[in-house]
RNA sequence: CGGGGAGUGGCGCAGUCCGGUAGCGCAUUCGCUUUGGGAGCGAAGGGUCGCAGGUUCAAAUCCUGUCUCCCCGACCA
């Protein structure tokens, strides 16, 4: 067999890049850190939506659209906002372009009276809208999301993992109340866990971030962290309380039901392309890309084995009751009768694409009445009768779903430690994995740890183990263990 | 943005040091034989050698600039 994928103990990163070719998700774009998102991660990505936007509008969300560019003075209206992305801005500055000597040349005449920013997210613009929005408490709660694409200039890309381009929902949610601002934050944080788990079969910590790693302008950061397989976390969504930040810098008051005039509370909320990455670093092998059912853009593949035209015809005959079956079942089907391929071709193909479920079907089955049924994800095969078999592939697809998160959340705990000392701490982060350390609270020590170790808190986790102690550097008094890695 | 590596038919590469008019494997097209884990034989098509300048009788090869990708660092969803 022709191996075409590096294998992950070889060349992790290579490896990365081989899945996301050989399984078609993206190609480079010409743009330096911008990617072609191709049919098969674009159909990923919009199963991931779908699921994702079901879940916003049954938490009382609904969908809306703000412009892509901003002008740059509102960047500069939140301080901490501005901090954090002054930096990594695409600014407009002209309107047109020229033709000189057969080229193409930036008309100096067009130049832009106020410079207009690409968004690297939206808060901005939309503030400024709901100001105009909102008088009343009776016009709150504001429950907004978007689907957007936002561009942020980054030093260093990898596909779907960090993109100067990237696709991504944002919630802004508007509230009367900061209880109300601080239970919705919760609230979407457990959606983002809800799917990640249910969905895309990864398992996440749950947990708020340290200062230094908090969203610019939030109050609070909340994030789920999942570990890949080379032993490196991943943030993979974040909720912020926003506080009344927002509400100041654009003066968003509402009169409140006791005739006072108030600033009104806000979270904002985000996952993007980048799940696209965590899904394939999750659960892939050296064979491909491994994709749970539930997001498979194709969950079952029938490959029919066959040495003329007749015999294909009758096992596509054969077959013709367990697709429509299956498809009345609501499972996503093909039927791969191509001739200009080999079954063994197919199948490494298929499995490079990541299809959970492979029926294979040759004349030696319909003389048995049976079929072959392989898993994509322990690549384990079986013959079973065909009598039943729709039967048997949905619910195989419901056991697959829930096997890939076990097998994910067992590899996880496996590779989490917890540490009481610098030292142990020091020869662990070298293993890779969660490490659960003490930590006094400081952004000193913090950085210090980040300074010799690379690893970062990745958050301080909500449920788990809540016993204080002391620092593991310092000796100072902590109140619970937080959650320590090497990230992407 | 700093250090290292790379860019040659769709994909993977050789050729570059030492300049002489582009080759291999896979893929593609046609024909025949094949089909239970990436088929075989025969024939055919396809490349301004990343891009732009320069040196030269002659540039994939030498020089200058520039773009993109990969790895390692500083910054980040």
């Amino acid at each position: 067999m022709a191996k075409r994928i590096t294998n992950r103990a070889d060349d992790y990163s290579q490896w990365y890049l081989d899945v996301v070719k050989e399984a078609k998700l993206a190609d480079h774009s010409p743009v330096r850190g911008c990617m072609v998102i191709r049919p098969n991660g674009f159909a990923i990505w919009e199963n991931m939506k779908q699921a994702l936007d079901k879940m916003f509008r049954d938490t009382g969300h609904e969908n809306a659209y703000f412009p892509l560019f901003i002008p740059k003075s509102f960047l500069s209206k939140e301080a901490q906002h501005v901090e954090g992305f002054a930096k990594e801005c695409a600014v407009i500055t002209h309107s047109r372009l020229m033709s000189v000597d057969g080229g193409v040349e930036v008309d100096p005449d067009s130049r832009l009276d106020e410079e207009l920013i690409v968004r690297p997210t939206s808060e901005t613009i939309i503030w400024d809208s709901y100001r105009n929005w909102i008088q009343s408490y009776r016009d709150l709660p504001i429950l907004i999301n978007q689907w957007a694409n936002v561009v942020r200039w980054e030093m260093r890309t990898r596909l779907f993992l960090r993109t100067m381009e990237f696709l991504w929902q944002e919630g802004h949610t508007a509230h009367a109340t900061e209880q109300e601002a601080v239970e919705e934050t919760l609230k979407m944080l457990e959606v983002y866990r809800t799917f990640a788990e249910e969905f895309m079969a990864m398992p996440v910590v749950t947990g708020v971030k340290t200062e230094s790693e908090r969203f610019a302008g939030a109050v609070d950061t909340y994030c789920i962290e999942s570990l890949m397989q080379d032993g490196k976390a991943l943030q993979a969504g974040t909720s912020h309380f926003l506080g009344q930040n927002f509400a100041k810098a654009f003066d968003v008051k509402f009169q409140d039901n006791d005739g006072e005039h108030k600033y009104v509370w806000a979270t904002s909320w985000g996952v993007s392309t980048r799940l696209i990455g965590g899904l394939i670093m999750t659960h892939s092998d050296d064979n491909g890309l491994v994709i749970p059912p539930k997001l498979a853009p194709t969950q079952v593949v029938l490959v029919p084995i066959i040495k003329n035209d007749d015999q294909k015809s009758q096992i596509l005959l054969y077959a013709e009751p367990l697709v429509t079956g299956l498809k009345k079942m609501g499972v996503s089907v093909k039927v791969d009768d191509r001739d200009n391929f080999k079954p063994g071709w197919k199948f490494a193909e298929h499995e490079a694409q990541g299809v959970p479920v492979r029926i294979a079907i040759g004349p030696r089955d319909m003389e048995n009445g049976n079929l072959e049924v392989a898993r994509r994800d322990t690549l384990k095969k079986e013959i079973i009768p065909i009598d039943g078999a729709g039967l048997y592939i949905s619910s195989l697809l419901e056991t697959i779903q829930k096997d890939m998160f076990e097998a994910a959340k067992k590899r996880t705990s496996e590779a989490t430690r917890h540490v009481d000392t610098y030292d142990q701490f020091k020869e662990a982060i070298e293993e890779g994995g969660f490490i659960y350390a003490h930590w006094d609270g400081t952004a000193e020590t913090e950085t210090l740890i980040k300074d010799e170790t690379k690893a970062t808190i990745r958050c301080i986790p909500l449920n788990g183990d809540k016993t204080p102690g002391k620092c593991m550097v310092t000796g100072n008094p902590s109140a619970q263990k937080v959650l320590f890695a090497r990230s992407y």
